[in-house]
Order: structure tokens, then C-alpha cells, then sequence
DNA sequence: GTCTATATGTCGATAGAC
DNA sequence: GTCTATCGACATATAGAC
């Protein structure tokens, strides 16, 4: 299911315009960069650029809360895959769980966490500690999946567990440069590829 | 080893104050995205703002100039790796050799490999068109590598080596956002890890 | 809440001295 | 080749009407 925005549950329609407005925001950021003109966002958004203003602060205002809402919605999926695991799930299933999850965030909310990609590494400041802690916070509990897994003896011993995380966000957030939704290939077929590829390896031992 | 800048030879004094521009541009690009002040580019080059444009024509001048040293240098590395290879060098250890010159150059030009995956995607036109055909081309050369290897039995059949492709650029261009020369990982040992996930897997199949 | 109109500031780019 | 000085374009943000 593609969303184009992280929560689903409207209100009021004044509430709508700054729903429109993060969405159009979203969307530009991913494709134009943290410079996107805000009177283009407006413009998206269907609002004058005067109006914007009623709703955000300013550019940064609009960008604080594009990211949040994108590590907000990938941590509710990863939460939520967990918590619909069996209480005794292997920690390799409860790691693939998470991956998955991972995966179809950064497909199914692509604007938001392509926004939250490419915007992220460029801010600094108080932005960037804020939103760093909550990077952090995801990628610690990847990481403990990680190394749950390997204790549990379902990953190889030699390799190095952070390595091998940061490889595999690389190629999950990289799908934002390159899947389309449409063109045959399915979300899925991606989550797929990239289970197989990272825990069995492509290359044909069977000979 | 780390280089700043894509070619070694350096010759006049003044083609000297060009490249520095193109390093300063490369790094500032790298860490502050396309918008980045012309102004800041030409202090971190030693120069005032006006002598800039006696080496570039503007900005799309500078853009331009980075993301062609960056395929460039990329091209020459994984050329020449294969080169070095033995005439009758199996189809998948050319396609690793390729695979290591790739990530060689992303950690070892970072400036310039790094400016160019953060503004590549945001520019569009004319000049969108002239550096996708480099993309195009380099994606091309590693394609064929994966299908050969495929069809000499070496890789999973039941693989889409697109999708796989894809997914191995993102965890490659990614190292940029994450990889540090020091903190003691080396970038040997990121190349090795690359290689063993995507080729053999995590998993632990031991048992 | 949303609009129009505007001031304010910033940056890219050029001209011309050295 | 590099500098200083400056012009002109443009985007952000505000003020105030509706």
C-alpha cells in the first residue's frame, strides 16, 4: 500500500491545508533539495506563499517536522512488525522483521523518508542533535537484532555487525533513488532481493 | 590511499588555483548539498569571490566539472582494475575486482564520488541528460559483469541482477554518509565485508 | 485562514583597477 | 589572474486587508 503521508486519520479541514502542505514539503525536499523554494511548496500545496506561514514558522519549521514524521512512521513499522511476531520468534526472524519493515517505510513512504535522506546529513546545530537522537535510537535496535542473532549462532561470527548495518541501510535507503512503483517490480520482489542477498549471499554454492 | 583530488599531475602555477576551486566545490558540494554559497566555495579555495569566475563560467560550470571528475576517476579505476587481471580471469572475479575498484573510489575520492551522489539526483536538463549517459554507461559495464557471472553458472539463477545491482550501489554509495578513514575500520576491511555479504550472506549456515 | 503587497536581506554575477 | 566595488535578481518573511 503506497501512503503519501505518515498517518492516516484526518480531522478538521483546516488541519488538511498543513497536511497538504508537509506532503507538498515531503515531496520537494526529496526531489529538489533542503533549497526548494518555499513559494514552489505553496504552489504544490495549493496555498499562497503568504499562507504558508500560518501554518509553519519558516523553512525550518517545515523541515523539523518532515523528518520527525519520517523516523516517526519508520519507528511505529518496525515497532509494530516486532509486536506481531510470536512471543518465542528467533532473534534472526525478529531481525528480518524489522528489515522488512524498514524496507517498505522507505518504498511505501518514500517521499518523507527520501526527504529525510537527503536532508538530514546537510543540517547542523540543534536540528541535527535533535534529530540525530532519534536516528540513533533506530539504528541501536537494528543493532541489537543484529547482535542477538549472532550470539543466538544464526549469523556468522566473523563479521563485523556495524559494518555489515550501515552497508545494508545504504542499500535500503538508496531504493529512494531508483524504485518505481510501477515498471513490473514489486516492493516486495525488492524486500526479497535484499533478504536474500544479505543473509544467503548471491553467489551459487551448490556446485 | 587518500586523494583529494581525482588526478595526480598537477602542472602551472595557475591551473593550480583550478583545482583547488574543484576540491573546495567537491567538499563543500559533499557536505552542504548543490545550493552551497559560491561565496564559501571561493574562501575555502583561498580565493575572493570575483577570481572564481575567471576559472568557471557560474555554478553550473563548477557542478558540471565535479560530477565529470567524479565518473571519470570512477571509470579509470575500475578500467584499469580489470586490465590488471589475468587474460582468462573467471567472469565473477572480474565482476568483484570491479566491485572493489567501485567502493576504492568512493572512500578514496570521497569528495568528489560523494558530491556526486548528493547532487546528481537533483539536477535535471540538459546537463541531467549529459551525466546520465556516464551513469548509464558505468551501471552498463557492471551489469554485463553480473550477467556473465550468472551465465557461467557462478551466481544464483533465481536472482534479478538488476534489482541486485541496485541494491549493491546503494550500500556502496551509502559509505559516504558513514565511513571515516580513522575511527580504526579500514577501508579494506569495508570492501571485504561488502564482498562476503553480498556474495556468501550473513547468515550462518553452518548447522 | 487565506489573500495581496511589500520590505528586507542575500547572493550571484559583472566591471574595471591593479 | 586576482582583487574591490557594486548592480540587479530573487526569495523569505511580514503587515494588513478580507
Amino acid at each position: 500500500m503506497k501512503k503519501n503521508s505518515p498517518s492516516v486519520i484526518k480531522k478538521s479541514k483546516s488541519e488538511d491545508t498543513r497536511q497538504r502542505i508537509l506532503d507538498a514539503a515531503a515531496r520537494l525536499f526529496r526531489h529538489q533539495g533542503y533549497s526548494v523554494r518555499l513559494a514552489d511548496v505553496a504552489d504544490a500545496a495549493g496555498v499562497k506563499t503568504g499562507s504558508l506561514y500560518y501554518h509553519f514558522k519558516g523553512r525550518d519549521a517545515l523541515v523539523d517536522e518532515v523528518l520527525r514524521l519520517a523516523m516517526e512512521t519508520l519507528n511505529d513499522y518496525v515497532k509494530s512488525a516486532l509486536a506481531s511476531l510470536p512471543k518465542n520468534a528467533k532473534p534472526i526472524d525478529k531481525l528480518k522483521a524489522a528489515i522488512r519493515a524498514d524496507v517498505s517505510v522507505a518504498i511505501e513512504v518514500s517521499d518523507y523518508s527520501a526527504a529525510n535522506n537527503r536532508i538530514f546529513p546537510l543540517i547542523s546545530g540543534g536540528m541535527k542533535k535533535r534529530h540525530y537522537a532519534r536516528h540513533k535510537k533506530h539504528g541501536d535496535l537494528i543493532h541489537m537484532l543484529f547482535e542477538e542473532s549472532q550470539a543466538a549462532g544464526q549469523l556468522r561470527p566473523d563479521l563485523d555487525l556495524q559494518t555489515v548495518r550501515m552497508l545494508m541501510f545504504g542499500a535500503i535507503n538508496w531504493t529512494a533513488e531508483w524504485y518505481r512503483p510501477d515498471r513490473g517490480r514489486s516492493a516486495d520482489s525488492v524486500i526479497e532481493h535484499l533478504l536474500e542477498m544479505i543473509f544467503h549471499g548471491i553467489q551459487d554454492e551448490s556446485k
